[in-house]
DNA sequence: ATTAATCTTGACCGTTCGGTCAGGTTTATT
DNA sequence: AATAAACCTGACCGAACGGTCAAGATTAAT
C-alpha cells in the first residue's frame, strides 16, 4: 500500500522539525531557513510541502490542541472530583514533562493574542469547558467540593501544570542550573495535585 | 533644575511605546519601526537614544524585573502565613490586573529561554526566592502550615496569577469574548488566594 | 519501455529588517 | 551674541526574510 510514503515521511520530518525550531524562537524569529535545515532539508522543499510559513504554523498548532483536548480523558471517565482531578492534573503535568516544546508555542499564541487560533478557542475549547464546569459544578450541588468558581478552577490547573513547561527555564536557573530531576518532578507533581484537592475541599 | 527634561521625556515616551509593542509582537516580531510609530517619533531618533533594539529591551526588561521584586514587600512585611501569603498574592494579581504588558514580555523572555536575563535570574532572583523558602520553612517548622517544598509553592502562586495576565487572550476567548470584568476578577482573586491558603492548611 | 506524476533544488526576487550617517536645528552655556 | 553641546531626521546600506520558479531527478502507472 504505502503510496504516498514519500510525502509522510517528509510531511512529518518538517512538522517535528517546526515544532523545535517555532518553540525555541517563536512564530517571528523562526525562519523557513532554520526549520529547513533542522529538518535536513533544502528551504524550497518545505514551500512544497507546505505553501507558506503560516500553513506549516497552522498544522504545528491543530496538532497540539488535539493533544490538549485529548488529555481529559481521565477527567471524563471517573465519577468523583478528587479521581478525576487527580488524572486531569496528572495527565496534564505529564505533558508538560514529556511534551514541553508544544506547550510552549501554545503559550506564546495565547501571549500574542491567539491570532490564528481565536475561532477554536471560542468554539471547541469554550464548548470544551463547559460540559467540563457542569460537572465541577454537579460536585458543588452535592456537596462534594466547596462552593466556587469552576472556570476559575479550571484556569489554576492550566496555569500551574503548564507553568513546569512553559516557565522551564525560570525553574532552571532557580534550581542550582538543573531541570528539575524526575524525583523532583514527582514531588512538584504530587504537591499542585494535593494543594488544589485540599484547596477546593475534596480532600480532608 | 530639570537639566535634561527633553532627554528624559523622550526616553519614557519610547520605554512606553517599547512595552506596547514587545508585549504585543514578541521580541523578534517587535520592530523599531513600529515602536518609533507608537512613540511618534522617528526611527532614527530612537537609535540615538538606544543604541540598539536589544538595549531598548534590556531597559524594559530591567523595569519589569523591578516591579517583579518589589511585589514582594506585603510578603516580607507580615509575621503570619495567611497575611504575608494573601498580601503577596493579592498584590501580584493586582499587577497582573493593571499591568497585563510587562507580565507578558517577562513570560516571553522565559518562553525563549531567558536569553538576556539569565544572570539576574540565577542570581538575584535566586536570592530573592531563597529568603522567602527560609521563611516559609520557619512557618512548616511551627506547624502553621503543611509540610511541603517552599519552591513548588512560590511557582504554583506565579503561575495562577501570571496566568491572568499571560493568558488574558484565552480567558477572554472563554468569557463570551469579554475580558473578566471588574467584579469577576476581584472573584478570581479571592478565589485564587482561598485555593492556595486552604491548600497549604494555612486556612480551616 | 514509455509516459505521467511527483518530488527536488539552486538561483533568484521584492520587501523589510536593524542600523548608520551627514548635515541641519534647537537648546544650554558663557 | 557667540560658541558648544545636545538633539533631530531623511536618505541610505548590507543582510536576511518569505516565497517563487524552471529545470532536472525520481518514482508510479500503463
Amino acid at each position: 500500500m504505502r503510496k504516498n510514503q514519500i510525502r509522510i515521511n517528509n510531511e512529518r520530518r518538517i512538522l517535528a522539525a517546526a515544532v523545535k525550531i517555532f518553540a525555541g524562537y517563536g512564530y517571528q524569529g523562526a525562519t523557513m531557513r532554520k526549520i529547513a535545515e533542522e529538518a535536513g532539508l533544502p528551504k524550497a522543499n518545505l514551500h512544497y510541502y507546505f505553501q507558506t510559513k503560516e500553513q506549516l504554523y497552522r498544522q504545528v498548532l491543530d496538532g497540539i490542541f488535539k493533544d490538549w483536548l485529548a488529555a481529559a480523558n481521565t477527567f471524563d471517565e471517573c465519577e468523583e472530583p478528587v479521581e478525576a482531578l487527580r488524572g486531569y492534573i496528572e495527565t496534564k503535568m505529564d505533558l508538560s514533562r514529556k511534551r514541553p516544546l508544544e506547550s510552549r508555542i501554545w503559550a506564546e499564541e495565547i501571549l500574542r493574542g491567539a491570532p490564528l487560533i481565536q475561532d477554536q478557542l471560542e468554539q471547541t475549547l469554550a464548548a470544551w469547558l463547559d460540559t467540563r464546569v457542569k460537572r465541577i459544578t454537579d460536585w458543588i450541588n452535592k456537596g462534594t467540593i466547596h462552593a466556587m468558581n469552576p472556570r476559575i478552577l479550571m484556569y489554576m490547573i492550566w496555569a500551574v501544570t503548564q507553568h513546569f513547561a512553559d516557565f522551564e527555564s525560570q525553574i532552571r536557573a532557580l534550581n542550582q542550573q538543573q531541570n528539575l530531576s524526575d524525583e523532583q518532578f514527582a514531588e512538584a507533581k504530587t504537591q499542585v495535585v494535593q494543594t488544589i484537592l485540599k484547596g477546593i475541599g475534596a480532600l480532608d
